[in-house]
Parts: structure tokens; sequence; C-alpha cells
RNA sequence: GGGCGAGUGGCGGAAUGGCAGACGCGCCAGACUCAAAAUCUGGUGAGGCACCCCCUUGUGAGGGUUCAAGUCCCUCCUCGCCCACCA
């Protein structure tokens, strides 16, 4: 071959990687795993440069180890079930079943034109009967542990796709998937108790070390754990008068407790200044303790809400409005009537939607007693000096500090306070500590067709049945017209729906939900491990060899869907005894967005890139090359026409290079084992010592530090060094064959987890047939990375104003006299008094003068 | 409002507190060519100059620590992402 040409040389070798099967991880347990994963893609059809950097990343870190010696584990499968094929099939008329696996064949074509290293053996679809059944079996398990159960409530709901959505499907109160605004409904869904983990999932991301911080930190928010103290305040007759400030106790028409409103709040230090209350408007007890002469006034306000949507009523901007009910509460420590309002800014659903409110201590109270007139005390002073009184206040106080006004209480601090307090409230049964967290339980029952159907049966007799684990799977049936305009598809599908009860054998009916395909994707990473298994999800034997995953690979938008179902999952399998694993991945690189003209890559905006169009122009190497260059891997990334023509050209260098030498390659095939470094040149050895250097930043670059970007413009440097270096091979045969075969070993070694093919290609050329990923990974010797003499830089006052080669090692006394005696450095010192003079060895020389 | 990042040439981006701008793109000049592309060689932060010697200046702004700061500390500005009436 004359020209380097990427197409050839890339279809051969990949033929070549699947006939030999060359990317199979085994099962040996004398061997060291490494376990490489990436986020497996929704085969939408075409994959997206956003993808192709994602497995770049993962297949040059899956090369790279196997070179390393590790028996590597690199999988890929297809996360197939939910919405985006459920409404394609509705707009095309065709069937997901029909589709899916059309496109999943596209998109594997396409990743193997890229030369991705997978274990294609270990392939698995979540679509596929054998893969869901194992959905059903981990719902029936988690099932039995109370993991699982049917709870009521107001959900969100996206009227667009007809489907509930999860807490963290809902952004900025429109759906994730389709934008539409999300409104609430009340409906019965199956819920995952993560809360259950709560603790756990906090906790542990203290072993998250290889996880970027933003990721734990956005999970810790997530999860949001507050402690304080719910505080039952009573509610005061409501037919006494309201100037009496008598306690006058509660009604008693209430048979529970219902009758005291509990709030929850983080600063019971604070309560001597608790001056009000504040209800939802959803709350329950705003019905009964509303006073005749304010409910016209309650009712309209509610009604009010009722018509505001969900944004308007969340924007933190948004106008606090309320309403006195005409109530008051009695506050258990001042045993003063305080008055109960409702208002938009308390929300039904956080906390117990009621709230205690200190207007001198917090700036929305604060604001809202302003502007309806409510008294402001104050109750903590800065540890260090003065506060105003209550209403002399400009803005509320929110910092910890020591209590003032609070009776017997007065003069603790805060965190004192805050302990105090509430074993005052506990001793009395008035509250309590408590913990609560931001983190909902996972709703995960979906009213659509495109998912896993969930393995219960209603029985009139018998009520809420599981399927038995041995009619597993509970398949999806396909005759079915799939309209988008019901809910609930399933249902309609009667020999689905009718069945009988597995206990008592009447007629019974299915449940026609579906589970969220988030449930597929929070233990997929084990089924890889036994993925043709038709007894168990994965064998726990080769789970504990594999387990857990080293290094996972995908986008940050899954910092916390994905990324915390799947440490909630594994926590859950780990308590049922499928796994021995405490978290599911050791190191986590979440990659950056690949964008276009500055904006992320979109059909709508048209600056869609496709692998297909780059792969045919430049080939798989350069592509690969490209997203590894261009940026960090952390980094957004600006997909640029120039730059991967700079790729292309590097590996046509390589190529150029290397094969420039082809009347020698016979000579070269051994050559580097008869290097003799005696014999070598100066100028020989530079180059010699080059490659030892090269190795040794690639390394460090690749292997710890994940900054491929860098380890491959080391590889650039090398090339330029060792191409501009003057090759006499005709003259220096003894010593330059041996030279030249050791730099061009190494060099396409070093290259290969990058550009596979070329390597390949031109590897086997010279040197052996052998399978390049079976060879170890240069390695360097670190005396080889230091030259004898260093160039040593010499300041006056911190200013660069000369260099001086030394010999390594120089001790003070000569660095200094050779600087002092320096041409340049003389005009610089001359008439002045010098200070001092700072060296660092074999770095540089630092003179101050005067 | 809270949290987390990030601000370095025309661009993407390098720099364990120690030569700012590696590497690449782009651009300029030259070689090759009838010409162009490709390729190769050299140059390329800004300003200055007695122009291949040097000098000044320079990493969002302003202070500070240090012999020495892109890097550490403080104040501020801008942008990005995530969360958000969180009780």
């Amino acid at each position: 071959m004359k020209e380097y040409n990427p197409q050839e040389i890339e279809t051969k070798w990949q033929k070549n990687w699947e006939e030999n099967k060359s990317f199979k991880a085994l099962n040996d347990k004398s061997l060291k795993k490494m376990y490489i994963l990436e986020m497996f893609p929704y085969p939408s059809g075409n994959l997206h440069m956003g993808h192709v950097r994602c497995y770049v990343i993962g297949d040059l870190l899956a090369r790279f180890y196997r070179m390393r010696g590790f028996n590597v584990m690199h999988p890929m499968g297809w996360d197939a079930l939910g919405l985006p094929a459920e409404n394609a099939a509705i707009k095309e008329g065709i069937m997901p079943q029909i589709r899916t696996p059309k496109n999943i064949e596209n998109v594997k074509r396409q990743m193997k034109m890229l030369g991705l290293s997978y274990d294609w053996e270990r392939e698995i679809a979540t679509y596929k009967p054998e893969y869901y059944k194992w959905n059903q079996y981990l719902f029936l398990k988690f099932y039995e542990k109370g993991l699982v159960y049917k709870k009521r409530s107001s959900v969100n709901y996206c009227p667009s796709c007809k489907t509930v959505l999860a807490n963290e499907q809902v952004i900025d109160q429109k759906c994730w998937r389709c934008d539409s605004i999300v409104t609430q409904k009340d409906v019965m869904e199956w819920a995952f108790r993560i809360t259950k983990y709560a603790e756990d999932l906090l906790n542990d991301l203290e072993k998250l070390k290889g996880w970027p911080e933003r990721i734990t930190t956005m999970q810790r928010n997530w999860i949001g754990r507050s402690e304080g103290t719910f505080i039952d305040f009573d509610i005061a007759d409501i037919n006494e008068c309201s100037e009496c400030s008598r306690p006058t106790g509660v009604r008693i028409d209430s048979e529970t407790d219902s009758d005291k409103i509990r709030v929850f709040t983080t600063r019971i230090d604070t309560i001597f200044g608790a001056t009000y209350i504040v209800l939802a408007p959803e709350h329950p007890l705003v019905e009964k303790i509303t006073r005749e002469d304010r409910r016209k006034e309650v009712i309209d306000f509610i009604e009010k809400m009722k018509r505001t949507d969900k944004i308007e009523r969340t924007n933190v901007n948004s106008e606090k409005e309320g309403v006195f009910t005409g109530a008051y509460a009695i506050n258990p420590f001042t045993k003063k009537r305080i008055p109960v309002f409702i208002a938009n800014f308390v929300l039904p659903d956080y906390g117990t939607g009621a709230v205690m409110s200190v207007p001198a201590h917090d700036q929305r109270d604060f604001l809202f007693a302003k502007k309806y007139n409510l008294p402001i005390k104050t109750v903590i002073k800065p540890v260090d000096g003065d506060i105003p009184e209550g209403e002399k206040l400009e803005k509320a106080f929110e910092d910890y500090g020591i209590m003032i006004n609070s009776g017997e209480f007065s003069n603790l601090t805060s965190e004192e306070g805050k302990k105090i307090l509430t074993k005052y409230l506990e001793e009395r049964n008035q509250g309590f500590r408590a913990i609560t967290y931001h983190l909902r339980d996972w709703g995960f029952s979906r009213q659509r067709y495109w998912g896993t159907p969930i393995p219960i049966i209603y029985c009139d007799h018998c009520g809420e049945v599981p399927v038995p684990y041995e009619q597993l799977p509970v398949v999806l049936p396909d005759n079915i017209t799939l309209t988008g305009k019901d809910e609930a598809p399933l249902s309609r599908v009667t020999e689905f729906v009718n069945t009988k009860c597995p206990r008592c054998g009447k007629d019974a009916k299915r449940e026609v939900e579906t589970m969220d395909t988030f449930v597929d994707s929070s233990w997929y990473f084990a089924r890889y491990i036994s993925p043709h298994n038709d007894k168990v999800p994965f064998e726990k034997e080769w789970a504990d060899y594999w387990l857990p995953i080293d290094i996972y690979i995908g986008g940050p938008e899954h910092a916390v869907l994905h990324l915390l179902y799947f440490r909630f999952f594994t926590k859950a399998m780990r308590d049922l005894g499928m796994l021995s694993i405490d978290e599911p991945a050791l190191r986590l690189l979440t990659q950056g967005i690949v964008y276009k003209d500055g904006a992320k890559m979109s059909k709508s905006k048209g600056n869609v890139v496709s692998p297909d169009d780059i792969v045919k122009k430049y080939g798989a190497d350069s592509a690969r090359l490209f997203s590894l260059f261009a940026a960090p891997p952390e980094k957004d990334l600006e997909w640029s026409d120039e730059g991967i023509e700079g790729s292309f050209r590097f590996l046509n260098r390589i190529f150029n290079f290397t094969t420039s030498f082809r009347e020698f390659f016979s000579d070269l095939k051994d050559g580097y084992k008869r290097l003799d470094l005696s014999t070598l040149s100066k100028e020989e050895a530079a180059v010699f010592r080059t490659v030892h250097k090269t190795i040794k930043k690639v390394l460090k670059d690749i292997e710890d530090k994940w900054q491929f970007n860098t380890a491959i413009a080391a590889l650039m440097e090398m090339h330029n060094t060792v191409s501009s270096f003057k090759w006499n091979l005709k003259n220096r045969p003894d010593t330059q064959i041996p030279l030249l075969s050791f730099v061009i070993r190494n060099n396409l070694l070093m290259l290969y987890p990058i550009a596979p093919h070329l390597t390949s290609e031109l590897f086997t050329s010279i040197f052996s047939n052998e399978d390049i990923s079976r060879i170890p990974f240069p390695s360097y010797e670190e005396k080889y990375t230091i030259d004898d003499t260093v160039t040593v830089v010499i300041q006056v006052n911190g200013k660069l104003r000369s260099q001086i080669e030394l010999p390594r090692g120089s001790d003070e006394s000569v660095a200094k006299e050779n600087a002092l005696n320096d041409e340049k450095i003389q005009k610089f010192i001359e008439s002045k008094e010098i200070v001092k003079v700072i060296y660092v060895k074999d770095k540089l020389i630092n003179i101050v003068v005067k």
C-alpha cells in the first residue's frame, strides 16, 4: 500500500477481530479483571457524535487495559424499551418490536465501523422477554422484601406523553422528554422504597472517591437530608375571643390527633420568635379550622391557587400571598396564641405542608410579616454583637447565634438550643427530633405500552397477587394497535388482561401498567455477567469476580436519575444476597457534551455530524483520534471540521514515516531486540530517551489522569522528534536499525488504543502477526527519562534573564558561580547589591538584587 | 437564593507555586507545481527596537502572601451547569 487508505485497513481489521473474537472477556478467576462499561444507548436509529465520544473513551481504556495485562470485560447492549420508541411507533404505525431490531442492527453496524472492541457474545437487549423477565423477577424479590409497594399519590403527569413521571423526570415543571407542562394527578402507583436507603445512599457517597465531586454533590443535594424537629402546635378554640391570650385547648371533634398542626423545622432554636403559622392551601386542616367570618376569603384564595399553574406557584420570584384563616395556634414555648395563615409559598407535598414562621430569622417570613403586619420578634443575636429589636430589623438575621428573649432558654447557643428545646418537647409529647429527606420514593409504574409488564394479578377474592416465579416472563403482547390516545393501552388486550388467579384459580385481571425504563438500566451492568443464563439474572459466583464496574463512562445528565437508581438497586440486591458489593461502580468518568458552532448538536439546529460521513471521509481512526484529542474527556468538546483534518494528517504522517522504511521492514522485525545503548551516538541516545519519556507521560496521562488529549500531544511530539531526526540506516545499520525498530514498535503500540486499525496494519507488516492487543503496553525505565544535563533558568528579581546548561544535580555553589558569571546576567546585577540567591536544583536560580 | 465548575493567543486547549501559551487548528512566508490541491520547511500573544540580539507587557478585575503566582488567600465581575418558596 502506497498511501494511507483507512477504509481498506479498517474493514480488514474489523473482520479480523470479529472472526477471532479478539475481545472476549474470559471467566477465569486466575486473571486480574477490569470491567469497563459505557452507559448503554437507547437505539434510536443512529449514533450521534456524543455517543461516539463516550464509546471511543471506553474503547481506548478497554484496549489499553488489555495491553496492561487485564482480563477486560467491555460489553454493550441496548436500552430498548420506553417512550421514544413507543411514540415513534404511534407516529409511523410500525410496532416497536419491528423497528427496534432494525435500529439496533444499524447502531451495531456503526459501532463496528468505529472499531469498538466489544465482547459481542455478551450483548443484551432490554426489550427481549429473556431480559425483562428478570425485571419482573427483581420486582417480585423486592415486593417480598417490602421494597415495592402501591401507594396513592398525587403524581406528576405529562398530558402529552400520557404518563406519570418520577420527580427526577420533571425539569422546571416540564416533562424531561417532551417539555410539556406537567400537571398533577391522583393515582395509585407502584413505587420503590428508595427512601429506605436514603441514609445508606448518602453515607456511601463517601466511598465514591473515584466519582467526580460534582456528581456526588448533586446526589447529596438530591437526597437532601435535613435534621430538625417535628413540632405539634395546638389549635386554640376557634370560638374564643381573638384578643384573649388564654390557651383554651383544642377542639375535640376529631378522633385522631390531626387537630394539631404539625410542622417541621430545622431551626427550633428560633421558636420563641415564631409569631405565626402558615399552612399550604391544600392542607387538610384548613377546612376545619377556618373561622366563619374568614371562610369566604379563604375559599376564594384556595380557588385562586387551584387555577394558578404550578410553574407560577413555585416560582421563587412570584409574590408571596396569603390570607388569615381566623384560627390561632398555641406556641408551645411562649404559650401565646399565634395566627394561622394559608399562603401560596407553602407546598402541600414538602415537609408537613405547614411551617412555623420566624420573621426575625428567615427572610421569606420577614417579608411576609411586613406585608401582613405580623409581629417580628428577635430571638437570636450574633455571638459577637447586638441585634435590633424585631420591629426595627431591616432584614432577617439568619445565622446561628445566641438565643435571647427565650425565657429560661436564653443565652444558649443555637446548637445547644436545638438539642435542649427538642428534648423539652419530646418529654411533653409535643414533638420529636427527626431527619427528613428531599428524596421521594421512586414511582415507577407507567401507563404506557412499551415497557416491562408488572407481574401482578388482581383477584376479586385474593386481592393483589404476585405472579409466581415459574410463570415468568409475563410477555408483552404484540396484538395491539397503538394510538397514543389512551392510558394503559394494555387494558385493551383482553387476552392479556384476563387470566386466572394463581392462588384460587378463579378469573382475575392482570396489572396493565408497565415499568419505567429506568428499572431496566438499574441492574443491566450485572446482566452482562451472565447474559444468557435462564435460571438467574446473574450468577453470584461471577458477579463476585467481575463487579464492581471499574470504570463507568457516560454523560453527566444521569447524575441524579440513573446513577442514583443503580446505586439503590445494588444495595437492594446486596441485601437480597445476590451481590456482595455496596456500590456498583468504583470510578465514574462523565464525558462532556459535543458541540458544533457553539450549540449542542441536534436535528432541529441542523448541526448534526454523522459518524457515517466522518468515517467514510477520514476513517474511524481519525474520528477516534479527534474525539480524544480535541478536549479533555470531562470537558465539552467543540466539533471542528478542520480539527479532524488535522487528526487525519497526523495518522498520514505516521503511515508515511513508517512505510518510508519499507525496504528495511525485514531488518526492523527483530531489530529492537539488538539495541545496544553503548553504540548510540549522542543524537541517537536523545531519540532513545525521547521514547522513554513519552512512554512515561502517556502511561500517566491515560492511567492516572484520564487526560487523553495530552497523551496524544506527547505522541505527536515524539513523532515530530523522531521524524526530524536524520536517519541514516545505510551508514549506521548496526545502531540505527535497532533504534528505529524500537522507535516504531513503541510508537505503534502506544497509538494502538487510539487508532487500532492503522497501528495493527503497520505493526503486523513489520513485527509479527500476533494480535497487537495481547502485546504488553510499552514500559519505561526511569533512568532513561532523565537527561545528563539540564537547562537551568536564571532569573533576576523573578524575571527570566538567561539560561545555562548544567550537569544534572549540580550543587548550589556551582550553579551560583555559573549564573553570576553569565554574560547576560552581568548587566542586571552590576552596581546592585545581591540580597540573596534562591536555587532550585536542576530548575532555576533567582538572584534577588536591590 | 443555594451548590458546583470555568474565565489563558484568532480558535480547541497545555502548564507537581519555578521558562505562560506544549500539542493541534487557523493564518503568514518559502519550497515543489504551468497553476491549484496535497505535501514539506520556517514563522506566528501584544507592543517596542539599533529586528534573528534584546526590552516592555501579558492568563476576567482589584488587592494580598511569596525570592517567585495562570496556579495559593481575600474582594468583585462574567459565563456555564445543577438544584431551588427545602420550612
